[in-house]
DNA sequence: TATTGTTATACTCTATAACTATA
DNA sequence: TATAGTTATAGAGTATAACAATA
């Protein structure tokens, strides 16, 4: 493998992917903070509106949370009457969260409030760069997470990829 | 503002952006782990090989982090070899950072290890979208960190918006 | 006196284990 | 017996404060 080879194929979006949230949600932080949100309850606000309602289980694997973190996170949403816990008819040990109109309403102000940290963040693209950001991560995120089994195989490759390179 | 617009101008890549770093983040973990790395490591790394030997401080602003915590960071990095600290010649408080050669190849080492993850988490996108998305942030995380006067002044401009939208 | 880096410490976040209720 | 959710608790991660060396 050639030297330009190895630059062209072995840098990842990894690393800038964390690198640029980690600012975003700095930033987003200190805006959030008058809102009474912490960056997690948008998430968890944006999954809910975009994904519709679901189990708490559904929203633990959604966003790669522990159960017991969950817990916590709609105690607080749940506090400030921007989420609803019901118990599923079909099956009584379930809880069906959703968003209600307080929510969605308080999702908007949390995002246009971000408008600015937007700006700050993402300053170096344009508008129409930063719409593709924002359709590509979209259909990234609508993806289903994967399976532990697919996990495991994929480290699998990967441990088998770093064995030949050395 | 109409309801139309309200969907059109809100949505927002801040909760999108944090949710996929946190889902590359977490299969990265399992796939760094026999190079002995950790998913902080290959944030500092990345930046050293992009933007050249810096100081600690200056390190500490490129992460975002702490200047207490890249002391941590380096330790581990240094103690594998990976980054050097030298005392600059011209001001003999500062450590000047830099990739050794050794940092250089476990860097390619975890990227390449790192493609399968990748394949995973951005599964619904095909190649171009993915060198599109790997463009947009390479450009988007090149830009220098804000200032804390601006983050201030785009914090006053959010407090402005929320009022508003109320 | 201010700044760079370090150490010691407290705080927050996240995950593991045991418990209740439903199935 | 297994699963959904909850609570209590321990471990990891992160930030705040005091300190040493240099400017």
């Amino acid at each position: 493998m050639s030297p330009d080879q190895v630059e062209q194929t072995e840098r990842r979006s990894g690393a800038l992917l964390e690198y640029l949230a980690r600012r975003m949600r700095l930033r987003s932080e200190s805006v959030l903070a008058p809102l009474g949100l912490r960056p997690r309850h948008l998430v968890a606000l944006t999954v809910l509106r975009d994904a519709g309602d679901m189990s708490q289980q559904g929203l633990a694997g959604t966003l790669q949370l522990d159960g017991t973190n969950v817990v916590g996170l709609l105690n607080d949403l749940e506090a400030d009457g921007l989420v609803e816990r019901r118990r599923s008819p079909e099956d009584r040990r379930r809880h069906v969260v959703s968003l209600t109109q307080t929510g969605a309403k308080r999702l908007n102000e949390a995002e246009c409030a971000l408008a600015s940290v937007e700006d700050e963040v993402l300053g170096a693209l344009n508008e129409n760069e930063r719409d593709t950001l924002y359709d590509l991560l979209r259909r990234a995120t609508s993806e289903v997470p994967a399976t532990c089994a697919e996990a495991a195989a994929c480290a699998e490759v990967a441990a088998a990829c770093t064995e030949e390179d050395r």
